[in-house]
DNA sequence: GTACGAACGTAAAACGTTTTATGCAATGCT
DNA sequence: AGCATTGCATAAAACGTTTTACGTTCGTAC
């Protein structure tokens, strides 16, 4: 309420016996002035614990020294925040501390294009956004403000596009496929979520091209990233009434304990009839029984990458390529056979 | 770079015909404008799609929709953004679809009190601040800049003090007592962190009364938060030198994951010889073998509470009393006889 | 008819900065 | 001596809002 302001460049400059103008000048290492006097106003600032307004800076500068986060996940997961560390929150960590590390702040935004915009939003540096869809509106939004943005993810349909750290996702279903191809299955399902980013897409596309290769009629579902673990249970039951697959690949890991539960409902033995393995690590996935094989993604080196990226396009520089990191595979008891 | 600043209250007055002050006052419900004008600037306005830049708004008003989260496990972590700091990601995790639920931003802000402060950092509507240390120089600058703020965990030595949630520590304390306590052990060593918070200061009251009732002769380890893992398995030498206890009862999951690797390093077997219990479950704690007993933790029901009081506080309504939310036990291994 | 409120609008100050454009000595050069 | 140059400092405009204080115009009561 009774918020006092801190001390302005007024005070400072009061103080000082010189002009406002020389303040700045003096804080910014701009204009032309004495050594002494920028010495010494220094000093006065610092007595005083000056610290320049952001807002007012920021209305004639155009430099905030924070950046966005949209997180998708937010969105989509509403109110459902679960026990345990899925991508996502991983993810914000790791954004958190980069952020820090490199003086910004991070400022976590729900979706740009829904009804109230938090105020904030357009005057920030910078934008993260997580998972960009096919002709996002989000990023078009960015755009059309003229901010700057890297995603983590690849933007589908902009090859130009390199703004963007990532997983390897065609590297990832390479190897989901061939651990389950190893463990003896012959006909596997792929599970995939509604959105239309790459994540989606490029398992997508990896799986039909393996398909292809080994002659293996593909089985693709879809299944809306929010329908959650009790999807997961429901399409259990189309997979059993299309005939039992040797195994089921879900992209999302509360999908794939869904799955399981249901199958195991149904009287399917997992993993001996039918083994489950998701492409997302999660809490889930890890505490169902039989424990659900995962890819353990690696959010920590895109989030380091993304805001070298970030920086040098907020200072006008040119940027890094993009950059892939690898998924390790952490085998459990649902695909043990 | 080229920032386009959006349309602004003057070109939406200039396209209305009327003058500033008018499309201020239609837009914010102030003023003596007849019905007809305010709506006709209304329509304007959103034809052009205006939104008030939030710089300019917050530097006359005090109102930035946006509230600033200090995470204390970011800064004691440094760069490391494991597996295995559960709590508090997925505190970040609720305190986010909190304020979006309630149209309010969060910001993810560092130590107030180290050499950069993030530009916007006092310009926020409010704080959230995790586990306040006695007399915490955050809480001090805070309360200098006269900023609202809410803390998860009560402050210690401030019962006057009421705005925080908190989990139940000294429940929480007695609950994994009482489950030692059945499972046979008689000696228990508590092994706390060096931050001087109420978490710790209330599980080591809680233990020391504990063994006061039990008549046993307590015995108390401190080990700093950030020597996570390492330091645990370190402490294990001393806690073998001073002679086994039936029972370690570490208050951090890294330090459980830690002790117990440094037991079994040292050819003690756990369970058997000796449990391990912690007080914060982690992914160090599930991941390990054995896997160590957890208290599972409640920050969603927390950061809900924190918000509702901060919002009350911002709009300088009275504020609703704290609140305890009560943890859960996760009997797993390493304390199974 | 003059005075007085309503009813409706607007001009201008304010918020705290940064930046642009000037001012004024003192110095250097013909 | 006269004129440009340099070195230092400042006044004032600008950023996009909100808010305060001030006009109008009109109808109504005296």
């Amino acid at each position: 309420m009774a918020r006092t302001r801190g001390v302005t460049i007024k005070d400072v400059a009061r103080r000082a016996g010189v002009s406002i103008t020389a303040v700045s000048h003096a804080l910014n290492d701009k204009g032309t002035l004495s050594a002494a006097t920028r010495a010494h106003i220094r000093t006065v600032a610092d007595e005083m614990g000056y610290e320049a307004d952001a807002l007012a800076r920021g209305l004639r500068r155009s430099t905030m020294g924070a950046v966005g986060l949209v997180l998708r996940s937010l969105d989509a997961l509403g109110d459902y925040a679960p026990a345990g560390v899925d991508v996502f929150e991983r993810f914000v960590g790791a954004c958190a501390s980069q952020a820090l590390a490199r003086g910004l702040s991070l400022m976590l935004v729900p979706d740009l294009t829904r009804a109230p915009v938090p105020p904030l939003a357009f005057s920030l540096d910078g934008y993260i956004v997580t998972n960009p869809h096919v002709d996002d509106p989000v990023v078009a939004r960015l755009e059309e403000r003229g901010i700057p943005y890297v995603t983590y993810g690849r933007p589908p349909g902009r090859p130009d596009f390199t703004h963007w750290a990532s997983e390897d996702d065609r590297a990832s279903a390479r190897l989901v496929l061939s651990h389950l191809e190893g463990a003896g299955a012959r006909s596997v399902a792929l599970v995939r979520g509604t959105d239309p980013n790459s994540w989606n897409l490029e398992h997508q596309e990896t799986y039909l091209g393996w398909c292809t290769e080994h002659r293996r009629a593909p089985r693709l579902y879809e299944l809306p990233e929010r329908a959650g673990v009790e999807g997961g249970a429901a399409l259990a039951g189309r997979l059993v009434d299309d005939g039992l697959p040797d195994a089921v690949f879900c992209l999302t890991g509360r999908h794939a304990a869904g799955v399981q539960r249901g199958l195991l409902a149904r009287g399917v033995r997992v993993p001996e009839e039918t083994m489950v393995v998701t492409g997302s690590d999660s809490e889930h996935a890890r505490n169902s029984r039989p424990a659900v094989s995962a890819l353990e993604l690696n959010p920590v080196d895109s989030s380091a990458a993304l805001l070298d990226i970030l920086q040098s396009l907020i200072a006008g520089r040119p940027a890094d390529a993009p950059r892939l990191t690898q998924a390790r595979f952490r085998p459990r008891a649902s695909t043990r056979r």
